[in-house]
DNA sequence: ACGGATGTTCGCGC
DNA sequence: CGCGCGAACATCCG
């Protein structure tokens, strides 16, 4: 599940897979889901490069071949990811784009259902980088920062959490591990926050981000076989919760599933220490 | 067998 | 501009 965690801890592995290695040829034979770069644009691009850095932005992955040439940008959308191949390896199915490397390696991107992305960079992928809001994990991410952004939003809160715009790279799974651990009811009208729910959420977000990116670089066997590390609530309805025993929730929200412990998450709370 | 759900983003309407 | 919905895609599960 490709939110923050699994592609920072993506960004380590290509980190030390290609940076300071020169990309000898790249196959693309099917590199685009709607739009992007062509596949002989991608090609040329590519071969003879020299990895310098792999950043990500949000959700985004930024493979950087110095000044001279075009870098790339990589989304795993839902069901991407990177692989690498030993010489003689067979390839796996999904396979979308192909490096090769010396020695016979090479590292590919698989993604089955296409929606992620691997283009070069042009003006409208540096206006969607652009347009990414703050890092969560970084010290962009205040309780203040967050309160006002929130204040200003009439959606729920788990909807607002997942919006690139505001905050970068969280998603389905890690908004409702937050607002659980910030003990916040996913369908809060964002800008009903208080000021103290709004810095429980921010080190709620900071909390829950850690804690998958810990289980991703203990088990980084969860990101080639397509497992999940255990949730607190996610895909847990019916299941006890883990703070309180009651069972929890599921509902949907925009379209998806939205899960929560209905005792520990109150619509309305009435710790609220006003009335 | 078939309908529904699955982590994503984008573009189109209001 | 804010917001909600459906599309893009392929697989899996009951």
């Amino acid at each position: 599940m490709p939110e923050l965690p699994e592609v920072e801890v993506t960004r380590e592995l290509l980190e030390r897979w290609l940076v300071g290695r020169r990309i000898l040829s790249a196959l693309a034979p099917d590199a685009r889901a709607r739009g992007g770069t062509s596949r002989r644009e991608l090609e040329a691009a590519l071969a003879g490069a020299m990895t310098r850095g792999v950043e990500r932005r949000g959700k985004f992955l930024l493979l950087d071949f110095g000044p001279k040439r075009r870098g790339v940008v990589a989304h795993l959308g839902m069901t991407g990811k990177f692989v690498r191949l030993g010489r003689g390896e067979p390839e796996p199915r999904f396979l979308r784009v192909s490096l090769a490397l010396s020695r016979g390696e090479r590292v590919g991107f698989v993604d089955a259902r296409r929606l992620g992305q691997f283009r070069l960079r042009d003006a409208r992928e540096e206006r969607r980088l652009a347009a990414l809001g703050l890092e969560p994990l970084s010290r962009e991410l205040t309780a203040g920062r967050l309160h006002q952004m929130a204040s200003r939003s009439r959606r729920p809160i788990k909807i607002f959490l997942m919006d690139q715009k505001r905050l970068a790279g969280i998603g389905n799974i890690q908004a409702a591990e937050a607002l659980f651990l910030a003990r916040i009811h996913p369908a809060r009208e964002a800008s009903s926050l208080r000021r103290e729910e709004a810095a429980a959420l921010a080190r709620a977000i900071r909390s829950a981000l850690r804690r998958e990116l810990r289980s991703y670089r203990e088990r980084p066997v969860l990101l080639s076989e397509g497992g999940d590390a255990d949730f607190l609530v996610y895909g847990r309805a019916g299941e006890p919760c883990r703070r309180c025993g009651s069972p929890l929730s599921r509902f949907l929200q925009g379209g998806r599933s939205s899960y929560y412990c209905p005792r520990c998450q109150r619509k309305c709370p009435t710790w609220t220490g006003r009335s």
